[in-house]
DNA sequence: ATCACAAATGTTATCGGTAACATGATCGAT
DNA sequence: ATCGATCATGTTACCGATAACATTTGTGAT
């Protein structure tokens, strides 16, 4: 494999000359960078990215760290990051921590040893903590994305996850509801807090009470625990809708309804956040709460490449962006 | 932040015994080993990679590129690799070519120039092959997975597609259909090739003519044309089975049908590769040749770590491993 | 006590680039 | 003709690790 020198040698220039070339940096006669070219063309000749980042301190790299690769939220966030990215000549290393902080611990070791610029992190949950001050100790700038971490200074791009839910709630209660439950992430994350906190105001805003019992705790994966929608059907009274607070969680209420063979809205009012994938699901049909995940992607970059970039001077204080959801009525929540 | 030389002048030894103890490499007294050891934790110490990639020429790192990463099928794949990967102290960077060869040489170029160790693929289609040579030119050893290219020769991990494709037909025919038509990916694509060729076969063994016109082609991704239902419905005759080449065409057709009124499977039975992810589909329904995508990935990436590591000697030839696919039969091919 | 060999550690060169500084050529202005 | 500025290119040192070889120390056998 050629290297930089290999092509100087056949332009009959110093490397420097070459490196000038590849990088449209410094003066170089025109003559010379055809030379120059040509010779990288005849020695299909690539630079070595690991040496360039190794002297310029600095790879043009981010990580996004993501708590579900499979989930369409996630994903969209991870279009939104890449585009953005790829505009201002950064590129991307897509990582899945599973909702796990030992996971994501490991991802983030790998980001400094392969010093990548800057990193853009859905927490797995408050236990992150730890692991971004890892991030803090090597000075790598990171944002946070959709989830705030207890005891983290940075910026941070969210959702209003309060109102959405606040909203999700209320529109059910001006439905006629009021035996409500709520099924929801662990609450070491931050959006499940967040979301059932709105989920509290709504109810208690309007004169009814907020029990503990109603509020089912599990993990935001795919994999949620299946029995406990048959629980909150066992709780009397029976809740006569749910809140869901994901989609993946959504689908699984459904499904379990569904099993215990009762009909949705007929039998159980749906609601949840996020938008459940409308191609997947064939037709829309869920009440949601729709956060613009691809603008989180976007935002969060942005913010993280400009504190990057920000050179001398005090760095910018921490911002935080909190993006609205949008309520979008549909079958699943009755009328 | 803290470098070899640092550690050692710390631990009152040369770097190169820090080196031995990070690598375990060499004989290092156990005292030595610990005073080492306590020099870099006080130092926070994290080895550089792209210092110790650049001089070891290899980069524990290999690059999984798939054309969709919002398809389920794909990120499955990518948890196999992923898992594999980790199992065998390699990193994986992910990468999406959205179906788009342009897009996938500009990763190629970034995996030459990163120096990634070897290359996993599910290639956008035909076009795909230059782009691999540019593998070749570079010696980076890569294996297809999912999708074989013309004229590309390579370990490669498919479904038997020709095969999935004729059961899932033949049981169309065998409840009684016989206009029955496809949607399918671009014929660029070899999965689209021989997934039109069971059809084929499946209609013609059965005494049934294959008509050009009923094979739509369109893209694999959700974004797919949405009109082709429509031409299909607008044909004389109507048919009354629709076999969709993967599993976004499937939900599109479905939905263009729901758009048009019409039942699934009372009025067009439907039957389609890949599995629709259940969680999302909220009730298994769709009747399906389904394939073992996680195994995709392990096997594709332990034959790529076998490449790379297979040391002196000849290097295998190209294996070719094909994995069956698994038809179930479901709701909505009628019965 | 001596020797052969393994263990323990160090030295030097190198991976492939670029930053920083140095030098010589070119050029317009006076 | 002279000079400062800009252009064009080169030289040197270094980024942070490890391979390969060199040296010193330790150990057991005779």
């Amino acid at each position: 494999m050629a290297n930089i020198s290999d092509v100087a040698r056949l332009a009959g220039v110093s490397p420097m000359t070459v490196s000038r070339v590849i990088n449209h940096s410094g003066h170089v006669k025109e003559e010379t960078r055809l030379r120059v070219l040509r010779a990288m063309k005849e020695l299909n000749y690539v630079p070595n990215d690991l040496a360039r980042s190794l002297v310029r301190r600095r790879t043009d790299t981010l990580a996004l760290i993501v708590p579900d690769i499979t989930n369409p939220f996630f994903t969209t966030v991870a279009r939104g990051t890449e585009d953005t990215a790829r505009k201002n000549d950064f590129r991307v290393v897509l990582c899945n921590s599973d909702e796990d902080p030992a996971k994501e611990l490991e991802y983030i070791r790998m980001c400094v040893s392969i010093r990548v610029d800057g990193v853009i992190i859905a927490a797995a949950g408050d236990g992150s903590r730890k692991n971004l001050e890892l991030l803090d100790s090597f000075e790598i700038p990171y944002v946070l994305v959709d989830r705030k971490v207890d005891g983290v200074q940075a910026d941070v791009v969210t959702g209003d996850s309060r109102m959405g839910a606040f909203q999700l709630v209320k529109h059910l209660i001006d439905l006629g509801h009021r035996d409500i439950a709520m099924i929801t992430g662990f609450l070491t994350t931050s959006t499940a807090r967040e979301r059932r906190d709105g989920y509290r105001r709504a109810l208690e805003e309007h004169g009814i009470p907020f029990r503990e019992a109603w509020v089912k705790e599990t993990s935001y994966m795919r994999n949620m625990d299946f029995t406990l929608v048959e629980q909150l059907l066992d709780c009397t009274p029976r809740p006569t809708a749910i809140f869901a607070a994901n989609n993946f969680l959504a689908v699984q209420v459904i499904r379990g309804l569904r099993h215990r063979g009762l009909r949705v809205p007929e039998d159980m009012a749906v609601v949840c956040f996020d938008d459940v994938d409308p191609y997947s699901l064939v037709e829309p049909f869920l009440t949601v709460a729709s956060q613009p995940a691809y603008n989180f992607g976007t935002i969060a970059t942005q913010l993280l490449i400009e504190r990057i970039e920000h050179g001398e001077g005090p760095a910018p204080s921490p911002r935080s962006i909190v993006l609205q959801p949008e309520v979008i009525i549909r079958k699943s929540s009755g009328h």
